[in-house]
DNA sequence: TAGTAGGAGTAAC
DNA sequence: GTTACTCCTACTA
């Protein structure tokens, strides 16, 4: 817990920050502090129903936790990936070295909350732009068709374990879906309406500050190269291996079904492969697809050298055979 | 039982 | 023609 990063206000290591779900109990806490810090919503440049993630960043990167009803991370995670953003501690404030009085503590603390402020946003946006691209839809929601509105309720039902909730938000464009109020979410899905509404209330948000300051890209280089052979034809319909690698470039999204074993040399192994299957099916508009189906399409690669299996076969475990 | 491998027909582009 | 979907049989761990 040694590496600089995220400063509490008068301490001197790292504690562990959470997020925790918002519309639940929206606030940012140290955990190894006695007392919550419970910074106002301007904190984050959120709504008051915020994203549907846990936040968690240790050392110098910021982890979103996939089950937003989970607050159960304790534990540090592995070094930084090469993706993830650093948190710079930043100049000094007049004062901090003592800090002694309480104006240069509020300083300080300002300047910890606008960091956090600022790797929320990134992560948001990020998460933001990785579902765009894997669903092919734009981000802003008012641009979105019926079939956008069904391939963006398919996808987060699925990612937050929203059951069957795209059923009961039928034949409505984006336009229908951001003019409608809480209630009216409330009303169509009396169990899951409420997260929804966060949830596209909070894409709204990531989107409206995105037109505003569009992001810098930091990526990584091998990230810059994907992405370059990725959307260089963005009209063009993505290929599965594409769609696989883009999974395996978000790995704090989808980890749990799909992770590198080892990236230098393009081998990774599908976790969950109803999970992937089903992922695939909703990006390419294929409600049947299945994991028998996904893999007779990566079979099919063989041939094209374009996956193959390790040389040690496994279930589940494929490799790239020109990785980046 | 689930995953692997590959043949073959079909559809979309 | 290419790519992926679908269905199928046979085999393996």
């Amino acid at each position: 817990m040694g590496s600089p990063g995220l400063e509490h206000p008068g301490c001197t290591t790292r504690p562990s920050l959470y997020i925790t779900h918002p519309h639940v109990n929206p606030r940012v806490a140290w955990l190894d502090e006695a007392e919550d810090i419970k910074p106002p919503r301007s904190l984050l440049g959120l709504p008051e129903l915020s994203w549907p993630g846990v936040y968690l960043p240790c050392y110098d990167r910021l982890v979103i936790e996939e089950n937003p009803w989970v607050l159960g991370m304790t534990e540090a995670p592995a070094p930084a990936a090469p993706s993830c953003r650093t948190l710079e501690p930043g100049p000094p404030a007049p004062g901090q070295a003592q800090a002694s009085s309480p104006e240069a503590e509020g300083q300080v603390e300002e300047r910890c909350l606008e960091q956090v402020q600022s790797m929320v946003l990134g992560e948001v946006l990020k998460d933001v732009d990785t579902a765009c691209k894997l669903l092919n839809i734009a981000s802003d929601p008012l641009d979105w068709s019926c079939m956008h509105v069904q391939k963006w309720l398919l996808w987060t039902e699925h990612l937050y374990r929203l059951s069957q909730v795209s059923t009961m938000f039928q034949e409505l464009t984006g336009r229908d879906l951001c003019s409608m109020a809480e209630t009216d979410f409330r009303q169509r899905s009396l169990q899951f309406g409420e997260v929804l509404y966060a949830h596209l209330d909070i894409w709204r948000s990531a989107t409206a500050l995105k037109e505003r300051c569009p992001p810098e890209e930091s990526k990584s280089a091998d990230e810059d190269s994907w992405s370059e052979v990725m959307y260089t034809y963005p009209s063009q319909p993505i290929h599965l291996w594409q769609f696989l690698h883009e999974l395996l470039l978000k790995p704090h999204s989808y980890s749990r079904c799909i992770r590198w074993i080892n990236k230098e040399k393009g081998i990774f192994k599908i976790e969950d492969s109803a999970h992937v299957a089903r992922l695939w099916g909703i990006r390419k508009n294929r409600p049947a697809m299945n994991y028998d189906k996904l893999s007779r399409s990566i079979r099919q690669y063989y041939k094209k050298g374009i996956i193959r299996k390790p040389d040690v076969s496994r279930r589940l475990v494929y490799q790239f055979v020109n990785p980046v």
